[in-house]
RNA sequence: GUCCCCUUCGUCUAGUGGCCCAGGACACUGGGUUUUCAUCCCAGCAACAGGGGUUCGACUCCCCUAGGGGACGCCA
């Protein structure tokens, strides 16, 4: 049987530097093997899920030259490959399960699964579902369906023994059946959510080798356990490691640049960068370090990767980068350079905004330094502020941080009047407001329009300015950002 | 809190019972090359979480403890 491997990420957000990881592995592994890696878009949120987060994380991995044989854009005899457009097979799946008794309807109301929940966290146990729907009657069932009652299918699970499965990385795991809830698998609007989508596409998709993130070993019992009901054949799989914030946490975007886009825009290779990630809890058998993607594939060893978290590790990909840089034929890095700055559509924008503000052209590198270029380095007094505190500045930041991860569309008057409109809310004057986001961004006192230098920076190097800053003002607590959590929730409810 | 996973220099890692008083790389420090800087070269710093076993012998196997992480959603 040929070999297999699939990424799916979801559509909910800027592309991920783990969707990356991920599928790098996959795609090598596949293509070693002789095998087709496949794309699908786990696109079942479908209030969180949108087409522009599609394209973008399509584009990314392009970008990393991370292509796959089947995929949503170009088809394959699996297909579709969007959640969206399978609801069909995951209901006829979802009933196949009822009638099997794998699976049963569930009639309780949020308010019950909510005490419910209090209650269990009370006395300090798991909370789960209690099982209540599995005691209806076949007519109670009927009956309350013909009356229209909404309710969610839920996967049963046994609710003695363990659970044992091997992960080819770490060998066999055993989780208590106890521990796993009845995961709801059709939500009340008729929905499939992930563990319904993602087993069933697996099987009928043939996927034979699963390389995934750690972070769903522990979902593992309802995947094996819906592959029992169905009599499927359960893949080989591979948990790899999560990649680390340097306080060795899960790798977050409050903490690090995760967004696939920031490395693009910093002008980092993607060679280099997929060379840097194929380091993450892996090592060449000779121990060499800078390697081409050719290279990987073709010494590949799935049962060498470490299961420990690696840390993403900057300073290094910086080396690697500049390795890769130096490497480059003087004609290559003239055309990559120019294709990097020359991006045509930021070119665009900032030619709008730097046409009015120049007398020669000696003066137009000066002014897009901060746009093309790194911010300069920043100090506290830069980021003061008369009128304003630093418990403000750092709550300016933090809230216009906030702002822009929820903006819908990336223009600059847009963001102008998302920014203002938080400005108002949290009572602050605008001028004040923008001042400490204008030197967190262009590390100066007299900038290009902030709004466009932000549309222009795009979300994720923007972000990490900002982020910067927070961190030369002394960072932000857990305890304050929990503070900052709830304010921010009082705030955008009403 | 419960369950699961993990644990070699600050960081990425090599190491599958003797080749290891632990090797490489990044970072850092010192030196050399260079008109400066960078590159490059050389040197240095620095780790087997702790405690018990098993064994002639343990970084490697087993157990316990500690620490870290993850999961516990009608998110994925």
């Amino acid at each position: 049987m040929s070999v297999r491997t699939r990424v799916a990420p979801s559509p909910t957000g800027t592309p991920h530097l783990g969707t990356a990881y991920i599928a790098l592995f996959n795609k090598a592994y596949a293509e070693q093997q002789g095998g087709d890696f496949i794309l699908r878009i786990e696109d079942s949120d479908a209030a969180r899920s949108s087409k522009q987060s599609e394209t973008d994380i399509l584009d990314a991995l392009k970008w990393l030259d991370l292509s796959w044989d089947e995929g949503p854009d170009i088809g394959g005899s699996y297909g579709p490959y969007r959640i969206s457009e399978r609801l069909r097979i995951y209901e006829a799946h979802a009933n196949e399960l009822i009638q099997s008794g794998g699976a049963f309807r569930c009639f309780c109301s949020q308010e019950r699964l909510d005490d419910l929940r209090r209650e269990q966290q009370r006395r300090s146990e798991t909370p789960k579902y209690d099982g209540h729907c599995l005691a209806l009657s076949a007519s109670e069932i009927q009956r309350r369906m013909d009356a229209g009652e909404s309710h969610v299918v839920r996967l049963r699970v046994p609710e003695t023994g363990d659970c044992t499965f091997t992960d080819q990385i770490r060998g066999e795991i055993s989780i208590p059946w106890q521990q796993i809830d009845m995961q709801v698998l059709v939500k009340s609007d008729g929905f499939p959510t992930y563990h319904l989508c993602a087993t069933v596409d697996d099987h009928l998709m043939g996927i034979t080798h699963i390389l995934r993130g750690e972070e769903w070993i522990s979902s593992c019992p309802k995947h094996v356990l819906i592959y029992d009901y169905f009599g499927w054949q359960f893949q080989e799989l591979f948990h790899l490691p999560l990649l680390r914030n340097t306080d060795q946490s899960k790798m977050s975007k409050r903490k690090n640049p995760t967004g696939i886009n920031y490395y693009r825009d910093r002008g980092y290779l993607p060679e280099a960068l997929l060379n840097y990630l194929a380091t993450m809890g892996w090592s060449m058998p000779d121990e060499r370090e800078q390697f081409s993607y050719a290279q990987f594939t073709e010494n590949l060893d799935l049962i060498r990767i470490s299961p420990r978290g690696p840390v993403f590790d900057i300073e290094k990909l910086d080396w690697l980068n500049g390795c890769y840089i130096r490497d480059l034929s003087n004609d290559e890095f003239q055309t990559r350079v120019v294709s990097w700055a020359g991006n045509s559509e930021r070119v665009e924008k900032i030619v709008s905004m730097l046409q009015e503000r120049t007398e020669r052209f000696d003066q137009v590198l000066p002014q897009v330094e901060y746009l093309l270029g790194d911010r300069k380095p920043i100090d506290k007094e830069d980021l003061a502020h008369t009128s304003l505190s630093e418990e403000d500045v750092l709550k300016i930041l933090d809230f216009a941080t906030r702002t822009l991860e929820s903006a819908s569309t990336w223009r600059s008057d847009e963001i102008g009047v998302a920014l203002r409109q938080t400005a108002e809310i949290c009572g602050y004057k605008v001028r004040d407001f923008v001042a400490p986001l204008f030197v967190a961004l262009s590390g100066r006192k007299v900038a290009l329009p902030l709004f466009d230098s932000i549309e222009v920076l795009g979300l994720e190097l923007t972000r990490a300015r900002f982020r910067s800053a927070i961190e030369i003002l002394g960072g932000i607590s857990n305890k304050k950002l929990k503070k900052l959590d709830k304010e921010w929730t009082t705030l955008t409810q009403t």
